[in-house]
DNA sequence: GCCACTTTTCCTGCTT
DNA sequence: TAAGCAGGAAAAGTGG
């Protein structure tokens, strides 16, 4: 049930302050259950210590151990493992209250979004790779890349991409 | 070690 | 002039 759902909608306001912090790092922390208890994607649990019980069941599962899981397994599960750069900027688009505005949808059903803060995303994606020499410049050669694979489509306007025909996850309806 | 794939780095030229 | 884009080339990193 919890796989599709990302580790920035477990944590709008930790995941990006700390981008390398582990699971278990986060779930053994009870400084940040609180924040569950707020978040419309667990209005299913019927109250704060059931869904600290149902997040803690996950981060324990099998699949969550970090000795254990393959990045095949991981990669479009959460912002934070997702191995690909369209993936972490896709979970970013995802979580609009945790990019900082960032991102944002030019048009959400096309999958038209535009890069508001190019520096900042260069330097979110640097902390994911260990990289602190990223730039914007690095990651949208990385970016354009995708234009041949299909995973992005080219947008004639500056800091304006698409989803293509072979991103997946970006859909609402698709989630 | 080899290969495929992705990403990084550097570059030149062009556009906004 | 600066910032951003396009794309070539080479190299690094990673996983199978």
């Amino acid at each position: 049930m919890l796989d599709s759902v990302t580790h920035s909608t477990f944590l709008p306001n930790t995941s990006f302050c700390d981008p390398l912090m582990s699971w278990t790092d986060l779930f053994s922390n009870e400084e940040y259950y609180p924040a569950f208890e707020h978040q419309t994607g667990y209005s299913f649990f019927n109250d704060a210590e059931e869904t600290k019980t149902a997040i803690k069941d996950y981060a324990d599962s099998s699949c969550l151990k970090t000795s254990g899981m393959k990045s095949q397994d991981c990669h479009s599960r959460t912002s934070l493992q997702s191995s690909h750069l369209w993936e972490f900027v896709r979970d970013l688009l995802l979580s609009p209250e945790e990019n900082c505005g960032i991102l944002e949808w030019e048009d959400r059903e096309q999958g038209i979004f535009r890069v508001v803060k190019s520096e900042a995303l260069a330097k979110m994606w640097g902390q994911r790779k260990k990289n602190d020499r990223m730039t914007y410049e690095k990651l949208s050669r990385a970016l354009r890349y995708y234009y041949k694979t299909g995973i992005l489509e080219r947008v004639d306007r500056r800091l304006v991409y698409k989803f293509g025909k072979n991103a997946h996850g970006w859909q609402e309806d698709k989630l």
